[in-house]
RNA sequence: UCCCCAGUAGCUCAGUAGGUAGAGCAAGUGGCUGUUAACCACUUUGUCCGCGGUUCGAGUCCGUGCUGGGGAGCCA
């Protein structure tokens, strides 16, 4: 007999005699003459409804069934008496796998995130956190299937890397040294012991990388995971999170905007289609003006704004800021959210930001003060993407290194692509966590993500 | 790293002006029932986060540490 799954099950168009069903018990009700059990198999939100009949053979270990153990199920799959479903089975044959004991942490009530985030290895069993995972799963194939139907390839950027001028931020140090006993150099590792001969780090970005593909094979993306060490203790961020970054040549800023704005909208759309059911247990009990906000983002084109017009938005807002706004500052989170929360109420990309507060690799305007940067801002979230036109000018590029204080001989394989067939390109990082957070209305990265880590958090 | 808040039964929480602890759910027993977060009755459960202090007496006040949450910064 094959075993088939519960979102099978309850899709058929006809009863079904000698099916298989294996899960896990969520609840279990007695009655005259028979149990009723709830097993859910991961498959689909919905349990299926098992009658234990009490002249199965082992109806007393069946009465003592627990929430959260393991069983599997032969019968028939015919239409419920009962209200409630339209599907039920029927058991022939009820084999206890696996018994939870009493002490399964999992009660059928609800939970609170806080806690559940102390049994991350036992979260997946809630309907909740399965149907966050199972969306997940598939906005990851809706991602490939985006960028592979536009001609995209896929990149496998490196993990370790040994530029430690990627730029963003903070980065865990990879070594094989023994720690207790390190061969030291100048009251330091001596790094040329070390495996690679130098020092290395996990990645904080595959853009790099990206780059040097994309002026090979057009357009491409990078999707994996992405590490930084740095000492944020904010629902927003996570030491070691998932990021897409796609990258395309010949292609200027505003394109650039029009593919972020285009990749947010398709991966909202196709989990609306595809993940229905596990999209309205988020609309219901987590966040009850999500399919308003999400078919808002739908319908509407992201506000375009530049980063000069921003300032002069908020400077006129007569709301009073913590920190008052001038050109020349990096927007905070509290002028961010009044954009994209009040003002606009919807997602904003703010553009040319003044060259000061972005990184060197990023094309310097005509006006030679602001720079082709774009970051897509959505409320509640906020910064979800960030990206730019990469400066291709290789004169102009070495020069703003200078400014910068940056060692050209540090970057000799990047400046090689601005100085053979460079070409204009342009790409972006989208923060999948951030973007899940976004879609189910969740509000912390933490609940998102598997097994989080965060500082001084790694305990599963 | 900084600011604010919280930490009471397995879980969710209440605990009034400091007088020595309660509810619901879970678990156990019995009953009822094509039930569906089933229902009804009864029963069990606590170093009130740790340490120190004030007090005749601290879950309640003070100090400190730890843990968790929210906000800020950094960013995706």
């Amino acid at each position: 007999m094959n075993r088939i799954k519960i979102n099978r099950l309850l899709r058929s168009k006809i009863p079904m005699n000698q099916v298989l069903v294996n899960g896990w018990v969520r609840t279990r009700r007695d009655s005259k003459g028979f149990s009723f059990i709830e097993v859910n198999d991961g498959s689909c939100l919905k349990n299926i409804q098992i009658i234990a009949a009490s002249n199965l053979p082992n109806y007393d270990e069946i009465q003592r069934l627990t929430t959260g153990s393991a069983v599997s199920i032969s019968g028939s799959l015919v239409p419920s008496q009962g209200k409630g479903q339209s599907w039920e089975i029927t058991a022939a044959r009820i084999l206890v796998i696996g018994q939870a004991p009493e002490t399964f942490p999992l009660q059928k009530k609800r939970h609170s995130d806080e806690y559940l985030r102390t049994i991350a290895h036992l979260r997946p069993r809630t309907n909740k956190y399965g149907a966050v995972f199972r969306i997940r799963s598939e906005l990851s194939y809706a991602i490939h299937t985006f960028f592979r139907d536009r001609g995209f390839r896929y990149i496998h950027s490196p993990i370790i890397t040994g530029s430690d001028c990627e730029g963003a931020g903070e980065m865990f140090r990879v070594t094989t040294l023994d720690i207790k006993n390190p061969a030291l150099k100048d009251r330091g590792l001596d790094a040329s012991q070390d495996f690679f001969g130098k020092e290395v780090s996990l990645t904080v970005s595959g853009q790099l990388s990206a780059e040097m593909f994309a002026l090979a094979l057009g357009d491409v993306y990078t999707f994996g995971p992405t590490f930084r060490a740095e000492n944020s203790n904010t629902r927003r961020h996570a030491a070691e999170f998932w990021m897409i970054e796609p990258e395309m040549t010949f292609c200027d800023l505003s394109e650039n905007m029009n593919l972020g704005e285009e990749l947010i909208r398709y991966l909202i759309s196709h989990v609306l289609r595809e993940c229905r059911e596990d999209m309205e247990l988020f609309g219901n009990f987590v966040d009850k003006t999500l399919m308003e906000t999400l078919n808002h983002i739908l319908s509407s084109d992201f506000v375009r704004l530049p980063y000069a017009e921003a300032v002069e938005i908020l400077k006129t807002s007569k709301v009073s800021f913590d920190y008052p706004v001038t050109y020349g500052i990096d927007l905070q989170s509290e002028h961010e959210k009044y954009l994209t929360e009040t003002h606009f109420k919807k997602p904003v990309i703010l553009h040319d930001y003044p060259k000061t507060i972005k990184p060197f690799y990023m094309r310097l305007n005509a006006d030679q003060q602001t720079v082709a940067a774009m970051d897509i801002l959505v409320p509640g979230i906020g910064e979800i993407v960030g990206g730019s036109q990469r400066e291709e000018r290789l004169n102009v590029l070495e020069a703003r290194m200078g400014e910068m204080g940056l060692l050209k001989e540090n970057y000799w394989w990047y400046l090689d692509s601005r100085r053979y067939g460079s070409a204009p390109h342009s790409g972006f990082g989208m923060g999948f966590e951030r973007l899940i957070m976004m879609i189910t209305g969740i509000t912390n990265i933490r609940d998102v993500i598997p097994f989080p880590r965060t500082p001084g958090n790694i305990d599963f």
